[in-house]
DNA sequence: TCTGGGGTCCTAGGACCC
DNA sequence: TCTGGGGTCCTAGGACCC
């Protein structure tokens, strides 16, 4: 059996975890940018708000109902999940970290052997629950089920019906098959909305109906082989083992970091420091989960909502790094100029950009080498004459900038070219505030991760 | 006026390998 | 006249997840 602990409303209940009289308020969190619902507490839901709908236009309906407002603050959602993550991770034999508020937990032979000492899986999911309650305040649910995608079905349907008590335990095929007639087909993992417009289309309402296409359909209009799965998976049989996540921390096979700017930018100069910050950050991580890097893409989008701007909204380049893998800030940095150079078209206003590192691998022994020296970067070639840039990387200034950073705050010490160009026009912010920065007026104290910021009680 | 960010997996054509 | 089969890697893009 597998089980699916997944927390309510998460960024809501870490807003009021710190500050209880939002308890029974109705609270929202919003996205980066203050741009759109990404948490919602149950009076919001109830007042009809989606999920994701865009800050504007439901401003004034959160007003009239004396909502709290809150920017997202991801320095207190991450560290308030390994919190939870610990505890789940000391009564359980494996746990994968599936996403910032839920993990799938292996319950595998726990139900012939230890449930005469725990008792039944929905009683040790209780335990569960009360548990992490007690030591972190967040509020979750879970569900258990045979194959992750009945578990994750379980769970959705575990929070909906307030009578379950926050459990659902799918021992049995009739309460498999009952479960299936309760969710929309819309609402199953991995069917989103084009899959969902498809399905009804073809008369396949429900996760029940679902579950008895046949393999050559799914497999037909649901995506290959990934479809496939999924139908089996509905019908018990699973498809996909639990990827235990090791001492309670996430290896990534990529890493990205991106942002929507504050305004539109014209200016290369802007963009590119833009492209350099993410990038920094982007290595930062790399470096901390110990890992190369070996395939660089930049990507710069225009805005996608401006009826006036044509697709494709977005451009990318990607490059398998000629010297080979690495996780030197600066090299990187070289090849990613070079990539956005390819990409930018002057006089485009430009609304979004992005970095993913791809390829990643443990260093050491496994490592590919050059078998001559290593090819000059693109910066290299261009500033010929000019300060060599290294192509080799200098773990030794890489380390010295993340203790720095790690101790005196994130961009203590970082590049040159992170930092926006004076712009003439621009005496609006001051000069450590860059062109692409985006709004976070509503951002709570870091409570759990910055000194100045613990609560204090009297 | 105002619309997020960080991921996973899959596809598909072309270059290249033996 | 006639021109293979089984792979990997690279690059770009799409669907989906939370």
């Amino acid at each position: 059996m597998f089980g699916l602990v997944d927390a309510n409303n998460f960024y809501v209940s870490c807003e009021r975890v710190f500050q209880p009289r939002y308890e029974k308020r109705a609270v929202v969190v919003l996205s980066n940018n203050d741009g759109n619902v990404v948490s919602r507490s149950a009076e919001v839901k109830a007042l009809g708000i989606p999920m994701g709908a865009p800050y504007f236009e439901v401003k004034e309906l959160l007003k009239a109902h004396n909502a709290a407002v809150f920017s997202s603050n991801y320095a207190l959602y991450g560290s308030m999940s390994a919190r939870v993550m610990y505890c789940l991770a000391q009564r359980v034999p494996a746990l994968e970290i599936y996403s910032i508020d839920e993990a799938f937990l292996d319950l595998h032979g726990l139900e012939q052997h230890l449930t005469p000492y725990l008792g039944r899986l929905d009683e040790l999911a209780q335990t569960l629950r009360a548990d992490v309650k007690r030591r972190t305040g967040i509020p979750t649910c879970v569900g258990v089920a045979p194959t992750k995608t009945l578990a994750k079905l379980a769970n959705r349907l575990a929070k909906k019906l307030p009578e379950l008590d926050g459990v659902l335990y799918l021992d049995t095929t009739e309460r498999q098959a009952w479960a299936l007639r309760q969710v929309a087909v819309g609402d199953v993992w991995g069917i989103g909305r084009q899959y969902a417009a498809k399905l009804t289309a073809a008369g396949i309402d429900s996760a029940s109906d679902l579950a008895r296409v046949s393999e050559a359909w799914a497999r037909k209009h649901l995506g290959g082989v990934v479809g496939a799965r999924l139908v089996q998976e509905l019908q018990g049989q699973p498809c996909t083992g639990l990827h235990p996540s090791e001492d309670g921390t996430l290896d990534r096979q990529s890493i990205s970091c991106s942002r929507t700017f504050g305004r539109p930018l014209t200016e290369y100069s802007n963009v590119l420091a833009a492209v350099a910050t993410f990038l920094s950050r982007a290595a930062e991580k790399l470096r901390a989960q110990e890992d190369l890097a070996h395939v660089l893409t930049v990507y710069i989008s225009k805005n996608r909502f401006d009826p006036h701007v044509l697709p494709p909204y977005s451009r990318s380049a990607t490059l398998t790094l000629p010297s080979g893998p690495t996780n030197d800030t600066t090299v990187l940095l070289s090849y990613a100029s070079s990539l956005l150079r390819r990409l930018w078209e002057t006089g485009t206003s430009y609304h979004k950009a992005g970095v993913v590192l791809d390829g990643l691998e443990a260093p050491g022994n496994g490592q590919q080498l050059t078998l001559f020296s290593p090819s000059p970067t693109p910066a290299q070639r261009e500033n010929k004459g000019e300060k060599e840039i290294a192509t080799t990387s200098r773990p030794a200034l890489m380390a010295s900038l993340d203790a720095l950073n790690q101790r005196f705050g994130r961009g203590t010490v970082r590049l040159a070219t992170t930092l926006s160009a004076p712009t003439n026009s621009g005496s609006a912010g001051s000069p450590s505030r860059p062109a692409w920065e985006g709004k976070a007026q509503w951002r709570s104290p870091a409570f759990t991760t910055r000194l100045e910021d613990l609560l204090l009680v009297n």
